[in-house]
DNA sequence: GCAAACTGTACTAAATTGGTACTGTATTTG
DNA sequence: CAAATACAGTACCAATTTAGTACAGTTTGC
C-alpha cells in the first residue's frame, strides 16, 4: 500500500507530542490519555522507540519516557527505522538481496536502490520540531533556511 | 512496511521490458516468460496498468500490449499510481481526510501532506526509461542532464 | 509493602497481499 | 464461419502482515 504503519504513525505523534515539553518524563498513561490511544498500543510503540535509544524510560512510580535528544535532532527517518521492517528498502530487493528469486537478471535493482535513497533523505530531512506548525504563528511565513528546491530527478549514479 | 507491493515490483519490471521494445506489441504470455512470472499475475498487473491509460491493448491472435508513450515519459509514480491504493498518501490521514479518528485535534497532518509530496515528487523524477543501465556501456558517465543536487530540506510551507 | 509504571512475550482477529481459476468477449486466420 | 489466440472481469483462497490486547514480571518511590 505504499503506507507507513499505523504503530509508525503513532510514533510521530507520540514523539512529537513528547516535543512539546522536551526534558520532561511523561508516563505513557499520559500520552495514551493526551492522544487518544489505547495505553497498551502507546507502551509497544514507546519500548521500540527506546529500543532504538530514542526516548529513555523511568520505570517506578513517577517514572515514564523522555526524549533522548532535542527534537530537533530527531528525524522521521530515524522514528521509521525505530518501527518499520528493518533495513529500509521500497523493494525486496532493495532492502537486502537474496530474497528475491528473480535477482538473477534483474536489470532494474540499481534503480530502486536509487530511488530508495532519495526517498530516504526526504524523510530524514524533517525534524520531530517541524512537524509541529509552531501555536500562535501558524501564518508566519517560514524561516529561509528550511527552504528547498525540491528533489529534481535522480542521477543515473548515484553521487 | 513502507514498501511496494510486489503487484506494483512487477509493474515497473514489466514496463521496463516493454521498453526495450518501445511501439510493439507483446503478450503477456510472452511478457509472463521472459520475466519468469505467472501469466496470470502478469495479466493482472497489464489489465491496471491498461486502465490507467499507461499501456494499449489488442485482442485477438496477434493481440498483447503497447505502451501508450514513451519510456521517458512514464515515471515510477505513474506505475505506483495504478497499482497502489489511491491517492498517494504515507499516512491514512495525508491520503484521504475523515477517515482518522485522531484527526481532530492532529498537529501534524500538514507535516505528513509535504512529506508526501516529496516523496511523490522523487518517484516521479524518475522514467522507465532511466531504469535500465545502458546495455554495452554500463560503465560509462552519466550525461551531466540526468545529475541532481538531492532532495535537501523540505519547506515548512510547500511552495 | 504497596502502588505506579516500565519490560517482555504471546496471542488473536482483522486487513492486505499474492497468486490462480474460471467464464466471457474480441480479433485474426484459414 | 469456425477455431485459436489473447485480452477482460470477477471471484476466491492461502499466506502474510498488522493492530490491538492480555498477562506475568521487575523496578522504583512513598
Amino acid at each position: 500500500m505504499l503506507r507507513i504503519s499505523k504503530l509508525t504513525d503513532y510514533g510521530t505523534l507520540i514523539v512529537t507530542q513528547m516535543a512539546a515539553t522536551p526534558a520532561q518524563v511523561v508516563s505513557a498513561t499520559e500520552l495514551a490519555d493526551a492522544l487518544g490511544l489505547g495505553l497498551a498500543t502507546v507502551s509497544k510503540v514507546l519500548k521500540a522507540l527506546g529500543r532504538h535509544g530514542l526516548v529513555l524510560s523511568h520505570r517506578g512510580t513517577r517514572g515514564g519516557y523522555l526524549l533522548s535528544r532535542p527534537p530537533e535532532q530527531i528525524s522521521i527517518a530515524d522514528i521509521v527505522d525505530a518501527l518499520e521492517e528493518q533495513p529500509f528498502g521500497l523493494t525486496e530487493c532493495s532492502a537486502g538481496s537474496g530474497t528475491c528469486s528473480l535477482e538473477t537478471g534483474c536489470r532494474i535493482r540499481g534503480s530502486w536502490i536509487r530511488i530508495n535513497a532519495v526517498v530516504r533523505e526526504a524523510l530524514q530531512g524533517v525534524s520531530i520540531a517541524e512537524m509541529t506548525p509552531p501555536p500562535d504563528l501558524s501564518n508566519a511565513p517560514s524561516p529561509a533556511s528550511q527552504r528547498v528546491s525540491g528533489p529534481g530527478r535522480l542521477a543515473r549514479n548515484a553521487g
